[in-house]
DNA sequence: GATAACTTGCTGTACGTCAAGCAAATTCAT
DNA sequence: ATGAATTTGCTTGACGTACAGCAAGTTATC
């Protein structure tokens, strides 16, 4: 099993890039888990199947290493995200659609990805050490909230105020996922069921969409 | 509790009362600003004006301390909390009516009280350790909001799903506030403004209230 | 055999807790 | 009333632990 043989570059083997994506996943989720000064960067390689250093010596320090996975989640949350809304805004259809498929595809990929919504509840309480810093802010939720809030400014609904109505949307959206062990816990909703994302797409269409275009038509 | 006059409680002479109240504040507003993990029992002695040795002594450690502060703040918040309700309550007029001043105080309580909130916030992501065992959860916040879904029940949408629109609920009234801080900011909105509290509920009671009486009047 | 990919030992630092100490307050004997 | 005895409030020193970062070592790969 040493010299000869190539083919076994499965584990035992050094393979830098497989170390350096075995660490961020590890990285990822003991970050989203326990946060920043929760988890060690001990338990980080163990978790990776490393030793101990191993992080340091590729990431340089656990704050860029902390950085490292921030980045390549935000840029996965955005790569989705907007992918979504562009298949979405492709499809055509009228502002009622769009909404309907913007808050459809945030809330899928919240529902798929429970430790990026963690990690940016991390990072929201820590000030925003990188994510405030970072020109993206929370990468493709803003951007893509940006996007339906756009389509509902063009709704010009004088009642409502647009800064208002996207931070509803946002609420809307992230509240069951960051809160799923606890508030919704208490009243009987589980985030993880099957049907959740479902019904509540349904339930946040019945609520905003039909209120608004209710105001809309009676000229507000 | 003394027989002579006791007027010299300034600072100097012992106080242990006050010192209690000192250690309970200063761990309040550090636990709220950098969590339990962050916050060291030296720094609470600092900033509660005793030695670094006074909170242990006054409440045996730093995870006893801690739960002291997190049941200190919920039975506050419940108190101001169903004070509020029923006050509202006791106003009479229809469900509009209580689902309006429900919310508002809702709003109005977490507005003044943000240690609460990224109090709860830790404690949601800590995974509940305190907050989760707690029989009262979320306090006066689940409490209130139990009482708000009740009314909304009253009005028997077949078309909504009442525990949907608690969570929506939920979420309109706490998220502006979880994230004051970040996502808030990359909307160009500060809950911390003066006009902010009056607005959201203006904007909570167009988006939903009347989506909802839509709805009923509707038949659905 | 040089360089990259790791590992292991070490150092300094920060932390929570405990034990010992000390002084203010209170109680009690006289 | 007054001084001794005891309790209570609070501080300081010490110990063990955990951690991040570094440096030196050890293999694998080219």
């Amino acid at each position: 099993m040493t010299t000869g043989a190539k083919r076994a570059h499965t584990k035992r083997t050094r393979n830098p890039q497989a170390s350096r994506t075995a660490i961020l996943d590890a990285a990822e989720a003991l970050f989203a888990g326990k946060g920043y000064r929760g988890t060690s960067v001990r338990e980080i390689g163990e978790a990776a199947g490393v030793s101990r250093g191993t992080p340091g010596y590729f990431f340089g320090s656990k704050e860029r290493l902390y950085r490292a996975v921030l980045e390549r989640a935000s840029n996965a949350a955005r790569a989705v995200l907007s992918g979504a809304l562009e298949a979405a805004a492709a499809k055509g259809g009228g502002p009622e659609a769009l909404l309907r498929e913007g808050v459809g595809a945030i809330l899928e990929f919240l529902s798929a990805r429970p430790r990026y919504v963690r990690l940016v509840e991390w990072e929201s309480l820590g000030g925003g050490r990188f994510l405030g810093s970072s020109p993206a802010h929370l990468a493709g939720m803003s951007e893509a909230l940006s996007v339906v809030g756009a389509e509902v400014g063009r709704l010009s609904l004088r009642r409502v105020d647009p800064q208002h109505l996207l931070v509803s949307l946002m609420g809307l959206c992230w509240f069951p996922f960051a809160h799923a062990d606890t508030l919704m816990a208490g009243v009987g909703l589980d985030p993880r069921a099957p049907g959740f994302v479902e019904a509540h797409k349904e339930h946040i269409a019945d609520l905003v969409l039909r209120g608004l275009l209710a105001l809309a038509e009676s000229g507000a």
